[in-house]
RNA sequence: GGCGACGUAGCCAAGUUGGUAAGGCAAGGGUCUGCAAAACCCCGAUCACGGGUUCGAGUCCCGUCGUCGCCUCCA
């Protein structure tokens, strides 16, 4: 078994071969902070923190870097609108961004680099591109010069001289080629900005992905990520940049993950249908997100809407019922139904694994995990003791952590309320007994209002946390 | 206009190198229950449309229609 992963460079799906044995180096375009982040971006961290747990899953050491984009045009409109500076501003939803990470289960990033504090290895990029000829300086300004680069246009198909036909961008007169693109911007007035050798500035956009990949992670990379909306010109421009100053190939896997789409479009600031995450938490939790994202394949459109939503909300509800201990009294079932049992770890097990390693395919890794569910909910019914429920559960624990579903059930025996629910079930089963149901059923309604859900069975009740 | 992706049951969605369609939600029937809830069992598609290649295609080729993304900041 081997893992294979679509590259976009390419157009094809490969067995995945990392630079040094054992070990990934994986970079993945995080956002630009100038407002709260949106579901689309809980999207993308999603899709490449699964990948990453994969990885390490799969046995490798994963040095995983995403970057904050914290000086460009938009923070710093927005900071003088609000009054504010845009270092501030930016600190404000960096921290807002990162604490949204935490809410989506998602495993921190080895490092988090900025584009402000990385301006000496960005000045150090854009001087070796001037020395190499592949960029020049017009008024403080450094483009870079896209007729320099053989290969420009290989990530995102496109050629030079189609680009310039057709061309919506306003011409800038100083560029030597319409596609040439600013690694530099001489600073305007009240605006951040930093000494360099053209003058007071700030980084172009794409030049900070570029020289923070090598600074943290070298030349050559195993993986690069991000929204498919980056392919052009972002990821298009630094591999121009990289390899420009590098000679060698940039990244060897380019993944990019497809886009939200609400009611058939795809959320975009400008489009004004933006759903913050901090919104989308209030009502739900961080493993319904992250089931309406590993439900499709990550390269295909994201389907979000309410209905979507609410069928992930009661898919996740099955999920849990799989942690759910062994009936009472259970003695034990039958030997054919603790075979079938383990056959359905071994099925699973192999199921998840192959889906996964065909470029990811956590829709079909739930897919057996969900044959795992039911597997373990007939046992259970069949009367399988907690010991004999303990494998399978276990090996759900296992792949659902891969996912990074957290799948957290209030614990019993975790709060001091535990003792006086199971008195009220006693009562209860006394009036039960009594056949006095307007009170045994006033107990369960109103212990359900408290969070209680209680579960009668032939062999008596039980109860959970909801 | 250029580049690219997609169109599978009511909804979401998977489908490796072509051999007769995972899973989830919803709906319906049943078991259990005093009732309920949960769980369990049963139940649905020939894969946008039209051609072609093949012994055989959702899965490859051509065309048509439709949807979406990128080409400007964007996960």
């Amino acid at each position: 078994m081997s893992l294979k992963i679509y590259n976009t460079l390419t157009r094809d799906k490969s067995e995945f071969t990392p630079i040094e044995e054992g070990k990934v180096r994986m970079y993945v375009c995080g956002p630009t902070v100038y407002d709260h982040a949106h579901v689309g971006h809980a999207m993308s961290a999603l899709v490449f923190d699964v990948v990453r747990r994969y990885l390490e899953y799969s046995g490798y050491s994963v040095k995983y870097v995403m970057n904050f984009t914290d000086i460009d045009d938009k923070i710093i409109d927005r900071a003088i609108r609000l009054g504010v500076e845009p270092i501030t501003l930016a600190e404000q939803y960096i921290e807002e961004f990162k604490d949204n990470l935490k809410n989506l289960n998602i495993l921190p990033a080895t490092e988090y680099p900025r584009a402000t504090e990385e301006i000496e290895a960005i000045i150090d990029m854009v001087s070796k591109l001037v020395a190499k000829g592949a960029a020049y300086e017009v008024d403080g300004d450094v483009y870079f010069r896209v007729e320099t680069d053989k290969d420009y246009g290989k990530l995102s198909g496109r050629k030079l001289e189609e680009m310039n036909a057709g061309s919506r961008i306003r011409v800038d007169a100083r560029k030597e080629n319409p596609m040439d693109f600013a690694v530099w911007k001489a600073a305007k007035p009240g605006e951040p900005a930093w000494d360099s050798p053209w003058g007071l500035g700030r980084p172009g956009w794409h030049i900070e992905c570029s020289a923070m990949n090598l600074s943290h992670l070298g030349e050559q990379i195993d993986i690069h990520g991000g929204g498919n909306d980056l392919i052009f010109p972002h990821h298009e421009n630094e591999i121009a940049q990289t390899e420009a100053v590098t000679g060698k190939p940039f990244a060897r896997y380019w993944m990019h993950n497809g886009m939200l789409q609400l009611k058939g479009e795809k959320m975009s600031k400008s489009l004004g249908n933006l759903i913050p995450i901090n919104e989308f938490l209030e009502d739900h939790s961080g493993d319904v997100m992250r089931l309406i994202v590993i439900s499709s394949h990550y390269r295909s459109p994201l389907t979000f809407n309410s209905d979507v939503i609410e069928a992930n909300e009661r898919a996740l509800e099955r999920l849990l019922t799989a942690k759910r201990p062994a009936m009472p009294s259970s003695e034990g079932a039958s030997q054919s139904v603790l075979d079938e049992l383990e056959a359905q770890i071994q099925t699973t097990r192999q199921g998840f694994n192959e889906a996964m390693d065909e470029d990811f395919n956590t829709a079909g890794a739930l897919g057996t995990i969900f044959d795992l569910v039911r597997m373990i909910n007939q046992a259970r019914s069949e009367g399988a003791t907690d010991e004999e429920l303990a494998p399978a559960q276990e090996t759900f624990n296992e792949l659902t952590g891969v996912l990074g579903l957290e799948l957290a059930e209030k614990e019993k025996g975790t709060t001091e309320a535990d003792a006086f629910i199971e008195l009220l079930l006693d009562l209860r089963q006394e009036l039960r007994a009594q056949k006095n149901y307007a009170l045994s059923d006033r107990i369960r309604d109103d212990l359900v209002n408290l969070g209680v859900v209680i579960e009668d069975t032939p062999q008596g009740s039980t109860w959970h946390w909801e």
